[in-house]
DNA sequence: GATGAATGAGATTTCATTCAT
DNA sequence: AATGAATGAAATCTCATTCAT
């Protein structure tokens, strides 16, 4: 016996990085092994097979930004006041863990399967649903909006942005980034209101 | 016998119905051969290899994504009215050609080396860069806000609604469809007036 | 296009050879192809799995055998006369061709997939409890005994002198063949008479 | 603790249980540790390699079988009624011990390393040799047959219709195995008289 | 132009065996 | 004695690409 968990960890942390870097089709075990400084059957010993660790790298890298959206539904204020946090938590993750950005960008909403099983863009987009139609009962928010339809669009706004920055076609400095949320919030979440 | 060209577009509409079915990853060459309804080897008479199919069916639906988009820069109108157009004119398309918007949304939007040759996604989100900006300079569209950025936004809103279709998990009867342009237009648009 | 079934036939008969040598589960597909001269992947363009390949050289096999069987339940003659040039077919075959007595000798009878799934033993069982049964309607046989007990009786005896020759512990030279052929005959065969 | 010989008795009994089961190629180690209750390695701590726990196996299953088809040739009587006291042994071992028999049937039997390296079966057949040799001094069996054919025609009568009940394909109830050595007793040994 | 047989590099996966604790 | 994490060689299978006809 040796060290488990961390051993399991360690292959995670790996795959999020090689998958980031290359993408997951374009990824083999041995990459990960090789990054993670372990032999080629460990990560077999951890993970069953090369789509199990993909569905754990997507559910880790998604756990991170859910529970951060988790945290705006959470707070106080108004629904606008918590779909502006949401804007500014989603596109600071960019500077703060832009590995899982770059992946979330990349492979998850591309791929069939994780939208059907695992589905963390659904938990996400409703999270974003729950805080309009809050807005819509608490009077802040038009009414005759649909509110799985404005989640949509806040999402893929701020994915777009997102996708700007991982391909290198958007300005992403400090400033560029704060002006960034500020446009998000005037113009998409302004948009809503009453 | 010599129907070249037929051939070829036989193979390439193939190609698209199986990318759109399936993804390009799990796609083989026996696939389209197969749906085309032709021999393995013709495929490669007609295209080289693998990647420059892959190519050819991204060129050919996003040709007329882009041309349709074009005719709104084109359109007579103020820069709302071109954006407008737009929205209508993506968003209907899923009505029109569902396999096109399938392979879009799933294959094109974020794939990183299509991004970097065949940058389709840029051509389309520099026209609506370029009606933005005349917006600016005509008075219509707020002067603060960067142009990159708004196309983006509105891009990532009307491609997160197709999603929605795609999955299955937005309600799209030509009811919904109308529903959806007034929304986007209202919100994403109307948030950028002065 | 090459010539088709031909290579099929190669590979087929190549994969009697290894098996016979040296048993199904010691031998690799790249075993096969070697053997036959052809490129790795042709073994699965012909034969889709390792499995295929041995369900075919199964059925190969012992289609000849059974064949030669059959002739003897089609002869003119009483039961035991029949039961009799059973006897020398199947003992014969160790001379006539050694690969594919190997092969069922060591392979067939052990694996449980194929008594299952292919049973070809059960077929040749079969054929031998029909001779028995008509020899007991024309009164040649004892009506006391069970065919499917007798079937078997006679079937193991065989098998179990072909091991013999197989593994090397009994002579098989041509003496030593009729020797058996009469020595069978007379005991097990005689042993069934009224 | 230190159980050393129950624990080797316990993984020993496990490797037949799991043996005859689903056979030795199929077999891993730790399928064997599963079934025994222990770790992985503690079987290695044992036995040296999974070859190892094969033939240590089949020592053991031949050894059970080999002492009670032994205590047969030991017996008082004729020849004749020692080889009726081997069909009943061997044929009871079925109802008594299935695993074993299972085992015998569906591995043993051909396997080529065995064969040379343990010859266990080589035991059997000799035993039998010599009781049927003694009753040609006796008087009692014919003197122009070969004792090793028959050897092998009892042997391999015998191990079919055990293959028969382990497949079932035969019935193997109490009053089928009392006839099944009638008739063989009748039959094989019965054709073996002067 | 058209066919599909032939090739082989490369990927995933398995699992016997070792070894640190 | 007991555990199970760690290793990596070896096998199966896939499939893009080539090529003879």
């Amino acid at each position: 016996m040796t060290n488990g968990p961390d051993r399991r960890e360690q292959i995670l942390a790996a795959a999020v990085r090689v998958f980031a870097e290359r993408g997951f089709e374009a990824t083999r075990i041995s990459d990960i092994a090789a990054e993670a400084g372990v032999a080629y059957g460990l990560v077999y010993h951890y993970f069953g097979s090369r789509d199990a660790i993909r569905d754990a790298v997507f559910r880790e890298t998604w756990g991170r930004m859910l529970e951060a959206v988790g945290t705006a539904e959470q707070s106080a204020g108004s629904a606008p006041e918590r779909l502006e946090l949401v804007v500014k938590i989603v596109l600071r993750a960019w500077r703060d863990d832009p590995d899982v950005v770059r992946l979330i960008v990349r492979e998850v909403a591309r791929s069939p399967r994780l939208a059907d099983e695992l589905d963390q863009v659904g938990a996400a987009l409703a999270t974003l649903e729950r805080i309009v139609a809050g807005g819509q009962r608490e009077g802040t928010i038009r009414t005759s909006l649909d509110p799985a339809l404005c989640a949509r669009m806040l999402y893929g706004a701020l994915e777009e942005i997102l996708t700007g920055w991982v391909l290198g076609r958007l300005p992403d400095d400090a400033e560029a980034v704060r002006r960034a949320e500020r446009e998000v919030t005037r113009t998409v979440v302004g948009g809503l209101l009453v």
